[in-house]
DNA sequence: AACGCGGGGGA
DNA sequence: TCCCCAGCGTT
């Protein structure tokens, strides 16, 4: 790409994002704690799902060093519900690095942030422009698609090892210049408002007399759709055992189908399998402990990854085993969840169990 | 209910 | 290079 077309398209792309770029809070702030929150946040997750969870979260962790000090537990509660929960852990880990190493700031270079734990080349670049002002660039699916599409599919952008050099190569350039921050967060926003996947709005792109793709008439064809693992489909019981006004929780093992810190008891079973008496079963062998008069209630559905898992609630008490004093066991009052991090499957099957 | 999406890390 | 992650939003 010649120096001119580079050149044009950088100063489109500042003043499309000067011009139309949504008022997030991310935006305003120039922390780099704050931004190296935001960033983590927003990998795999989009801006509108971010939004609540980032603002409460500085608002419990203002700093580094008071999420250093936080709990796991603590941690994990304020992300219930924004998924991809290694992500919380590593948060957390990576604040106490940064404490014992990096006297409680964030890093400013590259290879520093790589070391973080959760932080890989992309929200390194991402940190390191937008809050340090570095020329860093930045490549993840948005971008990669805006780039594969301007060249007209010369950077196929389909994740073999020499297009990604091709990508990081092109990012690098694209970046040189005043304003490296702005000019990444410009790309994502385009990949993520503007060309987006797979029908793109060159209509309202600022660049699309510099883009291949559009000019070929078939910008939807970059970049070739990624393959995808078959969906898994998983029938499971949980049960939902109450003692006055709580719910009994366990840590689930490897036998659970759920993989939350706390979740509801639950078991896997075939489908012409009775899911009350699997639950049965599962609750003695795993804790020794005896339900009484299971019946079915909600049935509820929940996606993770490539697994569609089929919930059947069965409700009933307990007749026998104690809870007290069980690290992998509790009861908890259902009103309580926001202290008590559990997985999205539990927490739909008590919205579903309350109505 | 099916589909689309996709960063980091470990094997 | 492949596979996994306490998934999510849109269609």
């Amino acid at each position: 790409m010649n120096n001119r077309r580079l050149a044009s398209i950088r100063r489109e792309l500042l003043e499309w994002y000067r011009r139309s770029a949504r008022p997030l809070p991310w935006r305003a702030t120039t922390d780099p704690y704050a931004i190296w929150v935001s960033e983590i946040m927003l990998q795999q997750t989009q801006v509108a799902t971010v939004l609540p969870y980032y603002i409460r979260f500085l608002e419990r962790f203002p700093t580094i060093a008071a999420l250093a000090a936080a709990t796991e537990e603590e941690v994990l509660s304020a992300w219930s519900g924004l998924g991809y929960y290694r992500r919380a852990r590593s948060l957390l880990a990576g604040a106490r690095i940064m404490v014992r190493d990096h006297g409680g700031t964030v890093p400013v270079l590259v290879s520093e942030l790589m070391s973080i734990p959760g932080v890989g080349r992309t929200t390194a670049g991402a940190v390191a422009s937008i809050a340090f002002h570095r020329q860093e660039p930045v490549l993840d699916g948005n971008i990669r698609r805006v780039l594969s599409r301007l060249t007209g599919g010369r950077i196929r952008g389909d994740r073999t090892a020499a297009d990604e050099a091709a990508c990081w190569e092109l990012a690098t350039v694209l970046v040189e210049g005043d304003e490296p921050g702005n000019l990444n967060q410009a790309l994502m926003e385009l990949g993520a408002a503007i060309c987006a996947s797979p029908m793109p709005a060159c209509r309202s792109c600022p660049v699309t007399r510099w883009c291949e793709g559009h000019a070929s008439g078939e910008p939807g064809r970059y970049p070739p759709p990624a393959k995808r693992p078959a969906t898994l489909r998983i029938q499971a019981a949980v049960a939902v055992i109450r003692r006055g006004e709580q719910v009994l929780l366990e840590a689930p093992g490897e036998m659970s189908p759920l993989r939350g810190r706390w979740d509801l008891p639950a078991v896997e079973h075939e489908s012409d399998q009775d899911g009350g008496a699997s639950l049965v079963v599962a609750l003695r062998d795993r804790h020794g402990l005896e339900a009484r008069s299971l019946t079915a209630g909600a049935n509820v559905s929940h996606g993770i990854m490539n697994r569609r898992i089929r919930l059947t609630a069965y409700h009933g008490t307990l007749a026998r085993g104690r809870v007290a004093g069980r690290k992998e066991l509790c009861w908890v009052e259902p009103d309580r969840l926001d202290h008590v991090p559990v997985s999205g499957a539990t927490f739909k099957v008590l919205q579903a169990a309350r109505s």
